[in-house]
Parts: structure tokens; sequence; C-alpha cells
DNA sequence: CTACGTGCAAAAAGTTTGCAATCGC
DNA sequence: GCGATTGCAAACTTTTTGCACGTAG
């Protein structure tokens, strides 16, 4: 019932070289060089079979189409940060923790998703040092949500 | 150049009267009850005026279709709880802050975004027994609970 | 050989846009 | 009246599905 082929074989290869969390069109674009005539199709078939398999994990951040990045290459739990000049994804290998107290009275946290937004290194350096090193480490809280 | 339109009245009605962040095709429905004839392209324009004055939020689950929700009710900082048994999305009035250290080095974090997941108070008090049957696509967003 | 997997194209689903008619100011 | 706004329909984007053919086991 789950026949390895070449289509499926070049689809997961696509997405374990990444560093990054791929979409569909750029999975299809990186297996194509390997598979010819690849279909579209067959990358959402196997994108679905893979994240079934949990193989392979979802990110879907807000306003952007679905990612998808190895699960055994970033097995552990992770987040993510989106800058929001160049509008690239990165891991963050932290996790602020101890969430559960956030959830009102009788609800249980199971999981949770987080996703930074803001400068990254090189569009930080880019846009030249206009951000003072007090910003870096003020509440996270206290400016709240001020789109870029 | 900002006129007031029936249109626009009742989109923003519609929005400000939920109690949970609505689709554009609720409010669709919603707005259609007072201005026949409504059609979606008007509530899509309204929606991205209505973004661009911060009077309206975009609430962007994984996997779900863009939500709308007022600024004005739901004015400060905020994140969502979702439930992962009745699908249902909840406010939650708590924020971990201090998240501007997971960035790597370089990186300046503007904002963030959280999600946690879990079993909502019904349906952890009902687990094992029958789950409430008619919010299995509805997504109450509740108002009415403490957060922690 | 058998039936799962593939490629293509068409269909869904959600959102945006072109354009003539409408309506607020 | 002028021009922003609307409604409709068509375009667009992303993902899914139908179907005949290919191919792994």
């Amino acid at each position: 019932m789950e026949r390895t082929t070449r289509q499926k074989t070049a689809i997961q290869a696509a997405i374990e070289s990444a560093q990054r969390p791929l979409s569909a069109q750029e999975i299809l674009e990186q297996a194509s060089l390997q598979v010819t005539q690849l279909g579209i199709a067959t990358v959402y078939r196997n994108l679905k079979s893979l994240v079934l398999e949990e193989k392979v994990h979802v990110v879907t951040l807000p306003g952007e189409n679905p990612r998808y990045e190895s699960n055994t290459a970033a097995n552990h739990h992770h987040h993510h940060f989106q800058c929001t000049t160049c509008q690239r994804v990165f891991d963050v290998h932290d996790c602020p923790g101890d969430l559960k107290r956030m959830a009102p009275q009788g609800f249980v946290v199971e999981r949770h998703e987080l996703t930074l937004y803001g400068r990254c290194a090189d569009c930080n350096a880019a846009a030249g040092a206009a951000v003072p090193a007090a910003v870096t480490t003020a509440h996270a809280c206290a400016s709240g949500h001020d789109p870029a």
C-alpha cells in the first residue's frame, strides 16, 4: 500500500535538504530537478501522506500559504520568526515554555504555536543601525502589536 | 474620500456585534440582513479598508480561513486558544511577554502571535462523554471567562 | 498482474479585479 | 454633478479531484 516512487522520494528529499520551510510550489520546483514532468497534484498528494505519516510538519503562518518542513531534521519543539521586511521564515529553537497557566480556568493546554515578527539580522543591518539596543531587552507586550 | 455607505455600516456593525471572530462569508450573511443584494466583493473591499483603518483585526489560525474581529471591542493585545475537540476559538487575555530574547542574534522582535491548543472547559468536562454537537464548524469566541 | 500512484485537466474554494451603474457628499 | 463605492461576473490563486495510463511490488 505504501509504495516507493521516484516522485515521493524526490519530494521528501527536497523537503529534507531544505534549510527552511518550503511552499508547495518551491517543493515542486526543487523536486522537478529530479523528476521531470512532476505534477503539482502529486506534490500535494504526497505532502498529505507525509504529514499523515508525521515525516513532515506544516508551518502555517498568518496570511501565508502553508510551508512544509522535515520532521526528522527539526524533531524538537521550535517556533518561527518571520521577517517583516524580506518575508523569510526562520526557525527559532527557543520556547517561552510554561504557557499552561495562560489558559482560562478549566482549559487544558496541550500544545502551542508561536510566531515572532520583526527584522532579521540581514534586513536589520541593511536598514542602517536605526534600532537602539534598549529595544531588544524591552518587554514584549509593552508595545503591543505594531504592524510593520 | 471616506464615504459612509449602508454597506460599510452594516459590515462594521456585523463585526462589532459578534461575540467571536467572523469569516467573510459569515459577515456577508449577517450584513445581508441589513443590506440585501450585498456582494461578497464589497465585503472584502470593506474588510481591507477596516483593517487598514485598524478598526478590525484579522485572526488567522493555521489551516483556517481568515476571521475578522472588532478592534475596539478587543483593543488590547491578546492571543487565541483553539479547542482540539470542538474547534471553537477563545480569546486569551494573557501573554507570556518577554519574547524578545528568543530571537537569534541580530534579530529584532516587533510583535508576536501565539495560539494555544488543547481542551476547552466544556470539552474537558465532557471528556469521555458526548461533545456538544452543534459546534463542529462553528467557532465561538468566548468572552465570559476570566484569563489566568 | 493488480491496483496504487501519477499526470493532466477540470473543478472547488477563497479572494481580487474590471467595468458600468449607483449614490454619498 | 463628480467621483468614490457598489454589484456582478470574470479572473486569479491555491488546493483538490476525476480519469486514463504507468509502474512498483
